[in-house]
DNA sequence: CGATAATTTGAGACGTTTCAAAGCGGGTGG
DNA sequence: CCACCCGCTTTGAAACGTCTCAAATTATCG
Protein backbone atom coordinates (compact mmCIF):
# COMPACT_ATOMS: atom_id res chain seq x y z
CA UNK A 1 0.00 0.00 0.00
CA UNK A 2 1.18 3.33 -0.98
CA UNK A 3 1.77 6.17 1.65
CA UNK A 4 2.88 9.38 0.91
CA UNK A 5 2.82 12.93 3.07
CA UNK A 6 3.38 16.32 2.19
CA UNK A 7 3.62 16.97 5.45
CA UNK A 8 1.13 20.26 6.27
CA UNK A 9 -0.42 19.63 10.07
CA UNK A 10 -2.59 22.37 9.61
CA UNK A 11 -6.45 22.88 9.32
CA UNK A 12 -7.59 21.56 13.25
CA UNK A 13 -10.86 20.60 11.88
CA UNK A 14 -11.83 17.08 13.59
CA UNK A 15 -14.94 15.87 14.62
CA UNK A 16 -14.36 14.36 17.95
CA UNK A 17 -16.52 11.96 19.33
CA UNK A 18 -18.57 11.52 15.86
CA UNK A 19 -19.54 7.61 16.25
CA UNK A 20 -20.33 5.20 13.49
CA UNK A 21 -23.77 5.10 12.16
CA UNK A 22 -24.27 1.28 13.44
CA UNK A 23 -23.45 1.94 16.80
CA UNK A 24 -24.72 0.24 18.95
CA UNK A 25 -26.82 -1.94 16.61
CA UNK A 26 -23.54 -4.33 15.97
CA UNK A 27 -21.78 -6.28 18.61
CA UNK A 28 -18.37 -5.30 19.98
CA UNK A 29 -16.83 -8.04 18.39
CA UNK A 30 -16.71 -5.21 15.15
CA UNK A 31 -15.80 -2.07 17.56
CA UNK A 32 -12.61 -4.08 18.67
CA UNK A 33 -11.77 -5.37 15.19
CA UNK A 34 -12.10 -1.88 13.54
CA UNK A 35 -10.58 0.16 16.02
CA UNK A 36 -7.37 -2.15 15.95
CA UNK A 37 -5.43 -0.61 13.11
CA UNK A 38 -5.73 2.99 13.54
CA UNK A 39 -3.96 5.13 11.41
CA UNK A 40 -3.62 8.78 11.87
CA UNK A 41 -2.91 10.41 8.58
CA UNK A 42 -1.87 14.73 7.88
CA UNK A 43 -3.31 16.61 5.10
CA UNK A 44 -2.26 15.58 1.99
CA UNK A 45 -1.67 11.81 2.87
CA UNK A 46 -2.47 9.08 0.11
CA UNK A 47 -4.12 6.08 1.39
CA UNK A 48 -4.08 4.47 -2.23
CA UNK A 49 -3.74 5.24 -5.86
CA UNK A 50 -5.87 4.86 -8.59
CA UNK A 51 -5.09 1.24 -9.80
CA UNK A 52 -2.92 0.40 -6.56
CA UNK A 53 -3.07 -3.49 -4.89
CA UNK A 54 -4.75 -2.53 -1.90
CA UNK A 55 -6.66 -5.34 0.39
CA UNK A 56 -8.01 -2.87 2.85
CA UNK A 57 -11.35 -0.33 3.29
CA UNK A 58 -11.31 2.69 5.34
CA UNK A 59 -13.61 4.32 8.39
CA UNK A 60 -12.79 7.66 9.06
CA UNK A 61 -12.50 8.75 12.78
CA UNK A 62 -12.29 12.18 12.19
CA UNK A 63 -11.27 14.46 9.33
CA UNK A 64 -11.94 14.22 5.49
CA UNK A 65 -11.01 11.92 2.82
CA UNK A 66 -11.46 12.77 -0.82
CA UNK A 67 -11.90 9.76 -3.45
CA UNK A 68 -11.22 10.71 -6.77
CA UNK A 69 -10.27 9.89 -10.71
CA UNK A 70 -8.19 11.32 -13.10
CA UNK A 71 -7.98 11.19 -16.80
CA UNK A 72 -4.53 10.42 -18.39
CA UNK A 73 -4.06 14.41 -19.09
CA UNK A 74 -4.50 14.87 -15.37
CA UNK A 75 -7.67 16.42 -14.81
CA UNK A 76 -9.24 15.02 -11.73
CA UNK A 77 -12.68 14.20 -10.45
CA UNK A 78 -13.75 13.86 -6.73
CA UNK A 79 -16.23 11.17 -6.88
CA UNK A 80 -16.83 11.22 -2.96
CA UNK A 81 -15.86 13.27 -0.04
CA UNK A 82 -15.60 10.42 3.28
CA UNK A 83 -16.65 12.18 6.61
CA UNK A 84 -16.20 10.67 9.68
CA UNK A 85 -18.37 8.36 10.72
CA UNK A 86 -18.37 6.82 7.12
CA UNK A 87 -16.60 3.84 5.52
CA UNK A 88 -15.63 3.86 1.53
CA UNK A 89 -14.45 0.65 0.14
CA UNK A 90 -11.89 1.62 -3.17
CA UNK A 91 -11.56 -1.90 -4.13
CA UNK A 92 -12.93 -2.67 -7.79
CA UNK A 93 -14.93 -5.80 -8.83
CA UNK A 94 -11.27 -7.63 -9.57
CA UNK A 95 -10.73 -7.83 -5.82
CA UNK A 96 -7.18 -6.70 -5.19
CA UNK A 97 -6.82 -2.98 -7.19
CA UNK A 98 -8.19 0.25 -5.86
CA UNK A 99 -10.49 2.20 -8.62
CA UNK A 100 -9.71 5.62 -7.05
CA UNK A 101 -7.31 7.79 -5.14
CA UNK A 102 -7.95 8.38 -1.63
CA UNK A 103 -6.66 11.23 0.06
CA UNK A 104 -6.92 12.69 3.13
CA UNK A 105 -8.23 16.47 2.72
CA UNK A 106 -6.73 17.18 6.35
CA UNK A 107 -5.68 15.72 9.14
CA UNK A 108 -7.10 12.87 9.81
CA UNK A 109 -8.07 9.31 11.71
CA UNK A 110 -9.03 6.18 9.91
CA UNK A 111 -9.32 3.04 11.02
CA UNK A 112 -7.95 0.31 8.42
CA UNK A 113 -10.06 -2.82 8.01
CA UNK A 114 -8.68 -5.93 6.26
CA UNK A 115 -11.01 -7.04 3.63
CA UNK A 116 -11.07 -10.49 4.21
CA UNK A 117 -11.78 -9.63 7.73
CA UNK A 118 -14.17 -7.40 6.30
CA UNK A 119 -15.94 -10.32 4.34
CA UNK A 120 -15.91 -12.09 7.12
CA UNK A 121 -17.65 -9.75 9.56
CA UNK A 122 -19.88 -8.82 6.70
CA UNK A 123 -20.87 -12.75 6.43
CA UNK A 124 -20.96 -13.41 9.94
CA UNK A 125 -23.22 -10.51 10.72
CA UNK A 126 -27.08 -9.75 9.37
CA UNK A 127 -26.68 -6.30 11.34
CA UNK A 128 -23.76 -5.22 9.13
CA UNK A 129 -24.94 -6.33 5.99
CA UNK A 130 -28.36 -4.24 6.25
CA UNK A 131 -26.18 -1.07 7.53
CA UNK A 132 -23.74 -1.48 4.91
CA UNK A 133 -26.42 -2.03 2.65
CA UNK A 134 -28.37 1.28 3.95
CA UNK A 135 -25.19 3.07 3.63
CA UNK A 136 -24.00 1.95 -0.14
CA UNK A 137 -27.79 2.87 -1.30
CA UNK A 138 -27.29 6.63 0.52
CA UNK A 139 -24.10 6.91 -1.59
CA UNK A 140 -25.76 5.68 -4.56
CA UNK A 141 -28.27 8.73 -4.35
CA UNK A 142 -25.60 10.89 -3.45
CA UNK A 143 -23.53 10.41 -6.46
CA UNK A 144 -26.83 10.58 -8.54
CA UNK A 145 -27.70 13.67 -7.70
CA UNK A 146 -24.51 14.97 -8.22
CA UNK A 147 -24.48 13.64 -11.50
CA UNK A 148 -27.67 14.88 -12.82
CA UNK A 149 -26.71 18.34 -11.83
CA UNK A 150 -23.05 18.00 -13.01
CA UNK A 151 -24.76 16.87 -16.39
CA UNK A 152 -27.15 19.15 -16.95
CA UNK A 153 -27.38 22.40 -14.36
CA UNK A 154 -25.05 25.55 -14.68
CA UNK A 155 -22.53 25.88 -12.43
CA UNK A 156 -24.59 28.38 -9.64
CA UNK A 157 -26.79 24.92 -9.39
CA UNK A 158 -23.98 22.50 -8.68
CA UNK A 159 -22.53 24.61 -6.00
CA UNK A 160 -25.74 25.28 -4.77
CA UNK A 161 -26.66 21.73 -4.52
CA UNK A 162 -22.95 20.80 -3.01
CA UNK A 163 -23.29 23.30 -0.01
CA UNK A 164 -26.64 22.07 0.44
CA UNK A 165 -25.70 18.68 0.56
CA UNK A 166 -22.40 18.97 2.89
CA UNK A 167 -25.01 20.58 5.33
CA UNK A 168 -27.11 17.86 5.82
CA UNK A 169 -24.37 15.49 6.13
CA UNK A 170 -22.66 17.40 8.54
CA UNK A 171 -25.78 18.27 10.49
CA UNK A 172 -26.10 14.48 10.29
CA UNK A 173 -22.75 13.67 12.48
CA UNK A 174 -23.51 16.74 14.67
CA UNK A 175 -20.57 19.32 12.67
CA UNK A 176 -22.49 22.28 12.48
CA UNK A 177 -22.56 25.05 14.84
CA UNK A 178 -26.04 26.89 16.82
CA UNK A 179 -26.69 28.44 13.26
CA UNK A 180 -26.56 25.53 11.14
CA UNK A 181 -22.79 26.60 9.51
CA UNK A 182 -20.18 24.55 9.07
CA UNK A 183 -16.47 24.47 7.95
CA UNK A 184 -15.39 22.46 4.82
CA UNK A 185 -11.48 21.36 4.71
CA UNK A 186 -11.78 21.95 0.99
CA UNK A 187 -9.90 24.92 -0.74
CA UNK A 188 -11.90 26.42 -3.97
CA UNK A 189 -9.52 24.25 -6.23
CA UNK A 190 -11.11 21.33 -4.40
CA UNK A 191 -14.69 22.54 -4.77
CA UNK A 192 -14.22 22.78 -8.83
CA UNK A 193 -13.11 19.11 -8.72
CA UNK A 194 -16.26 17.78 -7.11
CA UNK A 195 -18.63 20.30 -9.20
CA UNK A 196 -16.86 20.06 -12.70
CA UNK A 197 -15.94 23.64 -12.78
CA UNK A 198 -12.54 25.37 -12.61
CA UNK A 199 -11.41 27.35 -9.64
CA UNK A 200 -11.96 30.42 -11.01
CA UNK A 201 -15.66 29.73 -11.78
CA UNK A 202 -16.34 28.26 -8.25
CA UNK A 203 -14.99 31.58 -6.57
CA UNK A 204 -16.92 34.03 -9.01
CA UNK A 205 -20.10 31.27 -8.30
CA UNK A 206 -19.77 31.78 -4.54
CA UNK A 207 -19.00 35.18 -4.49
CA UNK A 208 -22.33 35.98 -6.35
CA UNK A 209 -23.88 33.43 -3.80
CA UNK A 210 -22.88 35.89 -1.44
CA UNK A 211 -23.44 38.99 -2.85
CA UNK A 212 -26.99 37.61 -3.48
CA UNK A 213 -27.67 36.76 0.48
CA UNK A 214 -28.23 33.52 0.26
CA UNK A 215 -24.97 32.18 1.66
CA UNK A 216 -22.18 33.66 3.18
CA UNK A 217 -18.17 31.91 3.18
CA UNK A 218 -15.56 33.00 5.73
CA UNK A 219 -12.21 32.51 5.91
CA UNK A 220 -11.58 28.76 4.82
CA UNK A 221 -14.55 27.40 3.52
CA UNK A 222 -16.81 28.74 6.88
CA UNK A 223 -20.36 28.11 5.43
CA UNK A 224 -23.64 29.97 6.52
CA UNK A 225 -26.43 29.41 4.59
CA UNK A 226 -28.68 32.66 5.21
CA UNK A 227 -31.80 31.53 2.57
CA UNK A 228 -32.19 27.84 2.98
CA UNK A 229 -35.31 27.76 0.97
CA UNK A 230 -34.37 29.68 -2.25
CA UNK A 231 -30.66 27.87 -1.94
CA UNK A 232 -33.03 24.96 -2.16
CA UNK A 233 -35.19 26.04 -4.59
CA UNK A 234 -31.95 27.28 -7.06
CA UNK A 235 -30.69 23.90 -6.43
CA UNK A 236 -33.65 22.20 -7.72
CA UNK A 237 -34.26 20.09 -4.16
CA UNK A 238 -36.62 18.88 -2.37
CA UNK A 239 -35.18 18.96 1.32
CA UNK A 240 -37.45 16.62 2.87
CA UNK A 241 -36.96 14.90 0.24
CA UNK A 242 -33.39 15.16 -0.24
CA UNK A 243 -32.46 14.22 3.36
CA UNK A 244 -34.27 10.66 2.91
CA UNK A 245 -32.77 10.06 -0.13
CA UNK A 246 -29.18 11.22 1.17
CA UNK A 247 -28.71 10.26 4.41
CA UNK A 248 -28.45 6.79 5.76
CA UNK A 249 -30.19 6.59 9.16
CA UNK A 250 -33.42 8.96 8.37
CA UNK A 251 -35.26 6.15 7.60
CA UNK B 1 -47.23 0.55 -8.85
CA UNK B 2 -47.41 2.84 -12.39
CA UNK B 3 -47.76 1.81 -15.64
CA UNK B 4 -47.86 4.12 -18.93
CA UNK B 5 -47.19 2.99 -22.15
CA UNK B 6 -47.04 4.92 -25.24
CA UNK B 7 -47.66 2.34 -27.93
CA UNK B 8 -44.82 2.67 -30.10
CA UNK B 9 -43.98 -1.07 -31.23
CA UNK B 10 -40.46 -0.77 -33.19
CA UNK B 11 -37.11 -1.89 -32.84
CA UNK B 12 -37.29 -5.67 -32.93
CA UNK B 13 -34.06 -5.51 -30.75
CA UNK B 14 -33.98 -7.84 -28.25
CA UNK B 15 -31.02 -10.39 -27.16
CA UNK B 16 -32.44 -13.65 -27.15
CA UNK B 17 -30.82 -16.08 -25.38
CA UNK B 18 -29.01 -14.07 -23.08
CA UNK B 19 -28.05 -15.59 -19.65
CA UNK B 20 -28.00 -13.74 -15.86
CA UNK B 21 -24.35 -13.99 -15.49
CA UNK B 22 -24.89 -15.56 -12.02
CA UNK B 23 -26.44 -18.54 -14.50
CA UNK B 24 -25.46 -21.69 -13.08
CA UNK B 25 -24.17 -20.23 -9.67
CA UNK B 26 -27.41 -19.86 -7.81
CA UNK B 27 -29.50 -22.96 -7.17
CA UNK B 28 -32.54 -22.96 -8.97
CA UNK B 29 -34.95 -21.80 -6.53
CA UNK B 30 -33.74 -18.32 -7.58
CA UNK B 31 -34.25 -18.95 -11.26
CA UNK B 32 -38.16 -19.94 -10.27
CA UNK B 33 -38.47 -17.07 -8.36
CA UNK B 34 -37.35 -14.48 -10.11
CA UNK B 35 -38.95 -16.03 -13.50
CA UNK B 36 -42.30 -16.09 -12.20
CA UNK B 37 -43.40 -13.06 -12.31
CA UNK B 38 -41.99 -11.39 -16.23
CA UNK B 39 -43.53 -8.45 -17.85
CA UNK B 40 -43.61 -7.70 -21.02
CA UNK B 41 -43.25 -3.85 -21.76
CA UNK B 42 -43.57 -2.01 -25.30
CA UNK B 43 -41.06 1.13 -25.94
CA UNK B 44 -41.69 3.92 -23.66
CA UNK B 45 -43.19 2.17 -21.12
CA UNK B 46 -42.35 3.46 -17.88
CA UNK B 47 -41.93 0.77 -14.72
CA UNK B 48 -41.40 3.87 -11.91
CA UNK B 49 -41.93 7.35 -11.80
CA UNK B 50 -39.11 9.06 -9.12
CA UNK B 51 -40.63 9.27 -5.96
CA UNK B 52 -42.93 6.51 -6.87
CA UNK B 53 -44.04 4.13 -3.97
CA UNK B 54 -42.08 0.71 -5.28
CA UNK B 55 -41.88 -2.29 -3.74
CA UNK B 56 -39.94 -4.50 -6.16
CA UNK B 57 -36.63 -4.95 -8.42
CA UNK B 58 -36.12 -5.95 -12.01
CA UNK B 59 -33.67 -8.43 -13.81
CA UNK B 60 -33.47 -8.05 -17.09
CA UNK B 61 -34.52 -10.62 -20.05
CA UNK B 62 -34.58 -8.27 -23.00
CA UNK B 63 -34.46 -4.82 -24.73
CA UNK B 64 -32.70 -2.31 -22.72
CA UNK B 65 -34.09 -0.43 -19.69
CA UNK B 66 -33.01 3.59 -18.59
CA UNK B 67 -32.43 5.18 -15.36
CA UNK B 68 -33.28 8.78 -15.34
CA UNK B 69 -33.71 11.38 -12.93
CA UNK B 70 -34.81 14.80 -13.65
CA UNK B 71 -34.66 18.49 -12.17
CA UNK B 72 -38.50 20.63 -11.65
CA UNK B 73 -37.64 22.52 -15.05
CA UNK B 74 -37.01 19.20 -16.91
CA UNK B 75 -33.87 18.67 -17.53
CA UNK B 76 -33.17 14.72 -17.91
CA UNK B 77 -29.92 12.74 -16.51
CA UNK B 78 -29.89 8.85 -17.71
CA UNK B 79 -27.63 7.50 -14.63
CA UNK B 80 -27.37 4.26 -15.87
CA UNK B 81 -28.45 1.63 -18.64
CA UNK B 82 -30.19 -1.80 -17.90
CA UNK B 83 -29.13 -4.64 -20.52
CA UNK B 84 -30.21 -7.86 -20.84
CA UNK B 85 -28.88 -10.17 -18.01
CA UNK B 86 -28.76 -7.52 -15.40
CA UNK B 87 -30.10 -6.46 -12.19
CA UNK B 88 -31.64 -3.00 -11.43
CA UNK B 89 -32.53 -2.02 -7.76
CA UNK B 90 -34.48 1.71 -8.13
CA UNK B 91 -35.64 1.60 -4.32
CA UNK B 92 -33.95 4.77 -2.20
CA UNK B 93 -32.39 4.27 1.06
CA UNK B 94 -36.11 4.96 2.80
CA UNK B 95 -37.09 1.47 1.48
CA UNK B 96 -40.01 2.28 -0.26
CA UNK B 97 -40.10 4.55 -3.21
CA UNK B 98 -38.02 5.12 -6.55
CA UNK B 99 -35.00 7.18 -6.33
CA UNK B 100 -35.28 7.26 -10.30
CA UNK B 101 -37.34 7.00 -13.09
CA UNK B 102 -37.18 3.37 -14.98
CA UNK B 103 -38.03 3.44 -18.24
CA UNK B 104 -38.27 1.14 -21.20
CA UNK B 105 -36.19 2.23 -24.34
CA UNK B 106 -37.75 -0.56 -26.57
CA UNK B 107 -39.78 -3.60 -26.64
CA UNK B 108 -38.72 -5.53 -23.37
CA UNK B 109 -39.08 -8.19 -21.16
CA UNK B 110 -38.59 -7.99 -17.41
CA UNK B 111 -38.81 -10.02 -14.25
CA UNK B 112 -40.20 -8.46 -11.26
CA UNK B 113 -38.65 -9.61 -8.04
CA UNK B 114 -40.21 -8.25 -4.38
CA UNK B 115 -38.29 -6.52 -2.32
CA UNK B 116 -38.78 -8.91 0.16
CA UNK B 117 -38.42 -11.88 -1.62
CA UNK B 118 -35.47 -10.74 -3.20
CA UNK B 119 -34.40 -9.70 0.85
CA UNK B 120 -34.97 -13.21 1.85
CA UNK B 121 -33.23 -14.79 -1.29
CA UNK B 122 -30.00 -12.20 -0.34
CA UNK B 123 -29.93 -13.58 3.33
CA UNK B 124 -30.23 -16.99 2.41
CA UNK B 125 -27.52 -17.64 -0.47
CA UNK B 126 -24.05 -16.40 0.30
CA UNK B 127 -23.30 -16.94 -3.80
CA UNK B 128 -26.50 -14.47 -4.75
CA UNK B 129 -24.26 -12.04 -2.33
CA UNK B 130 -21.73 -12.24 -3.65
CA UNK B 131 -22.90 -12.07 -7.41
CA UNK B 132 -24.59 -9.17 -6.29
CA UNK B 133 -21.90 -7.43 -4.80
CA UNK B 134 -19.81 -7.87 -8.11
CA UNK B 135 -22.48 -6.36 -9.87
CA UNK B 136 -22.89 -3.69 -7.85
CA UNK B 137 -19.30 -2.76 -7.87
CA UNK B 138 -19.04 -2.70 -11.46
CA UNK B 139 -21.94 -0.64 -11.38
CA UNK B 140 -20.20 2.25 -9.44
CA UNK B 141 -17.19 1.88 -11.14
CA UNK B 142 -19.03 2.90 -14.32
CA UNK B 143 -20.74 5.44 -13.08
CA UNK B 144 -17.44 6.95 -11.63
CA UNK B 145 -15.52 6.43 -14.99
CA UNK B 146 -18.87 8.80 -16.75
CA UNK B 147 -18.55 11.38 -14.07
CA UNK B 148 -14.75 11.59 -14.59
CA UNK B 149 -15.89 12.57 -18.83
CA UNK B 150 -18.88 14.35 -17.43
CA UNK B 151 -17.20 16.38 -15.48
CA UNK B 152 -13.70 16.91 -16.76
CA UNK B 153 -13.45 16.11 -20.62
CA UNK B 154 -15.29 17.71 -23.92
CA UNK B 155 -18.35 16.22 -25.84
CA UNK B 156 -15.69 14.57 -28.27
CA UNK B 157 -14.27 12.07 -24.94
CA UNK B 158 -17.57 11.95 -23.50
CA UNK B 159 -18.71 10.25 -26.21
CA UNK B 160 -16.12 8.04 -27.10
CA UNK B 161 -16.02 6.69 -23.41
CA UNK B 162 -19.83 6.10 -23.92
CA UNK B 163 -19.18 3.89 -27.31
CA UNK B 164 -16.80 2.02 -25.33
CA UNK B 165 -18.64 1.09 -22.79
CA UNK B 166 -21.16 0.21 -24.77
CA UNK B 167 -18.78 -1.82 -26.91
CA UNK B 168 -17.53 -3.69 -23.69
CA UNK B 169 -21.53 -4.65 -22.40
CA UNK B 170 -22.95 -5.37 -25.41
CA UNK B 171 -19.46 -8.22 -25.97
CA UNK B 172 -20.20 -9.26 -22.63
CA UNK B 173 -23.55 -10.35 -23.54
CA UNK B 174 -22.68 -11.81 -26.57
CA UNK B 175 -24.88 -8.53 -28.66
CA UNK B 176 -22.44 -7.76 -31.27
CA UNK B 177 -22.12 -9.04 -34.79
CA UNK B 178 -18.74 -10.67 -35.90
CA UNK B 179 -16.70 -7.08 -36.86
CA UNK B 180 -17.51 -6.01 -32.99
CA UNK B 181 -20.13 -3.73 -34.10
CA UNK B 182 -23.65 -3.43 -32.19
CA UNK B 183 -27.07 -1.62 -32.53
CA UNK B 184 -28.30 0.42 -29.22
CA UNK B 185 -31.90 1.17 -29.14
CA UNK B 186 -31.18 4.72 -28.72
CA UNK B 187 -31.68 8.52 -29.83
CA UNK B 188 -29.15 11.06 -29.90
CA UNK B 189 -31.60 12.55 -27.63
CA UNK B 190 -31.00 9.78 -25.51
CA UNK B 191 -27.37 9.63 -25.83
CA UNK B 192 -27.21 13.57 -24.91
CA UNK B 193 -29.17 12.77 -21.64
CA UNK B 194 -26.47 9.77 -20.74
CA UNK B 195 -23.54 12.45 -21.78
CA UNK B 196 -24.69 15.58 -20.52
CA UNK B 197 -24.88 17.23 -23.58
CA UNK B 198 -27.39 18.78 -26.47
CA UNK B 199 -28.96 16.21 -28.61
CA UNK B 200 -27.42 19.15 -31.62
CA UNK B 201 -24.09 18.79 -30.85
CA UNK B 202 -24.42 14.98 -29.54
CA UNK B 203 -25.10 15.14 -33.92
CA UNK B 204 -21.86 17.21 -34.58
CA UNK B 205 -19.64 15.21 -32.06
CA UNK B 206 -20.70 11.28 -34.10
CA UNK B 207 -20.71 13.39 -37.36
CA UNK B 208 -16.92 14.30 -36.64
CA UNK B 209 -15.59 10.89 -35.31
CA UNK B 210 -16.98 9.30 -38.55
CA UNK B 211 -15.39 11.77 -40.35
CA UNK B 212 -12.34 11.16 -38.77
CA UNK B 213 -12.69 7.44 -39.27
CA UNK B 214 -12.93 6.35 -35.66
CA UNK B 215 -16.78 5.12 -35.74
CA UNK B 216 -19.41 4.08 -38.50
CA UNK B 217 -22.68 4.76 -37.45
CA UNK B 218 -25.02 3.43 -39.89
CA UNK B 219 -29.28 4.15 -39.71
CA UNK B 220 -30.48 3.55 -36.16
CA UNK B 221 -27.66 3.35 -34.28
CA UNK B 222 -25.44 0.88 -35.72
CA UNK B 223 -22.26 1.02 -33.89
CA UNK B 224 -19.01 0.42 -35.74
CA UNK B 225 -15.78 0.97 -33.81
CA UNK B 226 -13.02 1.30 -36.57
CA UNK B 227 -9.94 2.35 -35.06
CA UNK B 228 -10.35 1.25 -31.20
CA UNK B 229 -7.13 2.18 -30.27
CA UNK B 230 -7.35 5.98 -31.60
CA UNK B 231 -11.16 5.95 -29.84
CA UNK B 232 -9.52 4.79 -26.01
CA UNK B 233 -6.75 6.56 -26.42
CA UNK B 234 -9.29 9.84 -27.10
CA UNK B 235 -11.73 8.48 -24.44
CA UNK B 236 -8.51 8.40 -22.04
CA UNK B 237 -9.10 4.45 -21.70
CA UNK B 238 -6.69 1.33 -21.04
CA UNK B 239 -9.22 -1.15 -22.61
CA UNK B 240 -8.49 -4.36 -20.69
CA UNK B 241 -8.03 -2.19 -17.24
CA UNK B 242 -11.66 -0.70 -17.92
CA UNK B 243 -13.11 -4.23 -18.72
CA UNK B 244 -12.07 -5.42 -15.68
CA UNK B 245 -13.46 -2.24 -13.70
CA UNK B 246 -16.76 -2.72 -15.59
CA UNK B 247 -17.55 -5.60 -16.24
CA UNK B 248 -18.60 -8.23 -13.86
CA UNK B 249 -17.77 -11.40 -14.59
CA UNK B 250 -13.99 -10.46 -15.57
CA UNK B 251 -12.88 -11.16 -12.01
C1' DC C 1 8.25 40.49 7.98
C1' DG C 2 9.20 38.16 3.66
C1' DA C 3 7.98 34.10 0.95
C1' DT C 4 4.47 31.24 -0.80
C1' DA C 5 -0.03 29.70 -1.68
C1' DA C 6 -4.96 30.74 -2.29
C1' DT C 7 -8.47 33.87 -3.67
C1' DT C 8 -10.29 37.54 -6.42
C1' DT C 9 -11.00 40.22 -10.58
C1' DG C 10 -10.64 41.36 -15.58
C1' DA C 11 -10.60 40.42 -20.52
C1' DG C 12 -10.67 37.52 -24.29
C1' DA C 13 -11.05 32.88 -26.37
C1' DC C 14 -13.40 28.72 -26.81
C1' DG C 15 -16.83 25.04 -26.67
C1' DT C 16 -21.45 24.19 -26.25
C1' DT C 17 -26.25 25.60 -26.45
C1' DT C 18 -30.08 27.56 -28.58
C1' DC C 19 -32.95 28.66 -32.25
C1' DA C 20 -34.32 27.78 -36.79
C1' DA C 21 -34.81 25.49 -40.99
C1' DA C 22 -33.91 21.87 -44.18
C1' DG C 23 -33.40 16.88 -45.16
C1' DC C 24 -34.37 12.40 -44.59
C1' DG C 25 -37.25 7.81 -43.45
C1' DG C 26 -40.70 5.06 -41.90
C1' DG C 27 -45.44 4.30 -41.00
C1' DT C 28 -50.29 5.16 -42.02
C1' DG C 29 -54.29 5.86 -44.39
C1' DG C 30 -56.21 6.94 -48.54
C1' DC D 1 -48.72 2.08 -54.01
C1' DC D 2 -48.37 6.69 -53.35
C1' DA D 3 -48.76 10.86 -50.57
C1' DC D 4 -48.60 12.74 -46.49
C1' DC D 5 -47.12 13.30 -41.85
C1' DC D 6 -44.34 13.00 -38.03
C1' DG D 7 -40.19 12.29 -35.56
C1' DC D 8 -35.40 12.19 -35.82
C1' DT D 9 -31.18 13.79 -37.76
C1' DT D 10 -28.37 17.20 -39.91
C1' DT D 11 -26.62 21.81 -40.75
C1' DG D 12 -26.03 26.85 -40.04
C1' DA D 13 -25.57 31.09 -37.35
C1' DA D 14 -25.67 33.60 -33.30
C1' DA D 15 -25.83 33.83 -28.19
C1' DC D 16 -24.23 32.27 -23.96
C1' DG D 17 -21.62 30.26 -20.19
C1' DT D 18 -17.49 28.68 -18.79
C1' DC D 19 -12.48 28.40 -19.32
C1' DT D 20 -7.96 30.21 -19.81
C1' DC D 21 -4.55 33.44 -19.09
C1' DA D 22 -2.77 37.02 -16.39
C1' DA D 23 -2.30 40.20 -12.79
C1' DA D 24 -3.58 42.18 -8.31
C1' DT D 25 -4.92 41.13 -3.69
C1' DT D 26 -5.26 38.71 0.37
C1' DA D 27 -4.21 35.13 3.64
C1' DT D 28 -0.73 31.80 5.82
C1' DC D 29 3.39 30.22 7.70
C1' DG D 30 8.06 30.15 8.89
Amino acid sequence: MSLQGPSNPQTNWTADGVLPPWHGQVDTNLERTVGQATRVLSKGTILAFEGDELHSLFSVKSGWLAAAKSLPEGERQILEFVLPGEFYDPIAADGHTSFVQLEALCDAVVAVIGATTWARLLNDLPDLRRSERLRDVAARARQSERMLRVGQSSAEVRIAYALIEFSMRMTDIGATDEDGGYHIPLGQQQLAEFTGLSSVHVCRTLRRLNRNGLITTGDHMDINIHDEAALADLAGVDLDALRQEIIPEAA
